[in-house]
DNA sequence: CGTAAAATGACCTATTTAGGTTATTGAGCT
DNA sequence: AGCTCAATAACCTAAATAGGTCATTTTACG
């Protein structure tokens, strides 16, 4: 079964030399060729994944990927762009993209990308899969889990700490009473080292204890 | 100028394999070739990218990685593996590897990965992609960054809160009296719409606000 | 069966917070 | 000169929290 690819690009030539890829390699059929997220949201039929630029007139195809996801839920979104700025690619990956392909990728490595992205993989040229590796060292919880020993009922209380309710809440939410919630949160105070709801919290979404 | 590619794999078919890839593709030369890091770290000598397998007798590939890395800081690590699981996945990207690589992947897109690499780029297999994709967001603060419109002051107060400390030592760290600190803590929940101190530290991590 | 750990709950006290009001000073703007 | 905002600081009350001891019940382990 033939992989149907529509495209959403306001440059014409760039465009129309797509469009003349996916028309003539086997195993490809063309779906619809947009230059921008309001057409497409508004004409756009079925299609197994979108090629979509990111500087469109109108709407950004950033913005444009939850929009086209929710009307597609099944469609693989696949950025083809110029850009390479952490930016993009942070909002790109956010948004939802399935994978992140520079325009200057050479046809044969654009249909490999293509295929992955279809069989459920995350495509992404090197430069922007290094990019999004030094993104990803940047923001994940630097050191490795350390094992404070709190029990299973602990941690959930913990999880409620960082959910933001108080101990009333707690209370409500886990049919216990007052004292037992403060009970625990002592216990997870002294195997944390902290002195204060809010250094619990801190401590626990640094460690990703959530 | 060829790349020089050595390998760290136990298993010795598979080592076989890639001895021959590398021994008889143009383009490459073949370095060295070990079983485990111990060996590795003793005679290799230089060359441009390492194949390092996880599951090594010994040090595990991942623990490697600083190692080799510290010895040879321009070499390329490109992870060679069968796993694909998170745990995995997560701990190399922080150990710095430089790609990850299934072994089920076909030699010429192996041969990719590896040019890639020594590009600076960072070759994943797609599936693994997709993996770090949901780590990334997994971990990546959540929505963009709001603008509560905190003063400076503000913005000063709500870091000491991320940082665990409480009035009193805000008080003494910023030469203000208690309640200073305390009325621009109120002034800080009610931009930010929360009711208590560790809420306000969740929305500031989770907002990017440190 | 006894022991240890975990979960539950209570009582106590001191301190900290939350949520108000009010006021003064200085900077910046019109 | 008048206005607003930010920063400073004080006062008040009620509620929440921290830190401590003690006790009961259930579960898990040897």
């Amino acid at each position: 079964m033939p992989i149907k690819v529509s495209i959403i690009e306001d440059h014409k030539p760039f465009r129309e030399s797509l469009i003349y890829i996916f028309s003539s390699t086997e195993g490809f059929v063309l779906g619809n060729a947009f230059s921008s997220i309001e057409e497409a949201m508004e004409s756009m039929e079925y299609c197994d994944l979108i090629l979509l630029d990111i500087n469109l007139p109108g709407l950004s195809g950033i913005e444009g990927i939850p929009l086209l996801k929710n009307k597609f839920p099944e469609v693989k979104i696949l950025i083809l762009t110029i850009f390479e700025d952490d930016d993009n690619i942070f909002k790109a990956i956010l948004n939802g993209a399935d994978g992140y392909i520079l325009k200057k990728t050479p046809p044969l490595r654009l249909i490999q990308a293509i295929e992955d992205a279809v069989m459920g993989g995350s495509p992404m040229s090197p430069v922007i899969a290094k990019k999004t590796l030094d993104l990803f060292k940047k923001y994940a919880p630097v050191k490795e889990e350390e094992d404070f020993g709190l029990t299973d009922r602990e941690n959930e209380i913990l999880s409620c700490l960082v959910n933001g309710l108080n101990n009333d809440d707690i209370s409500d939410k886990l049919f216990i009473s007052i004292q037992t919630v403060r009970n625990h949160i002592k216990h997870i105070y002294e195997k944390l080292h902290v002195h204060s709801k809010s250094q619990a919290v801190i401590k626990a979404i640094r460690q990703g204890i959530f």
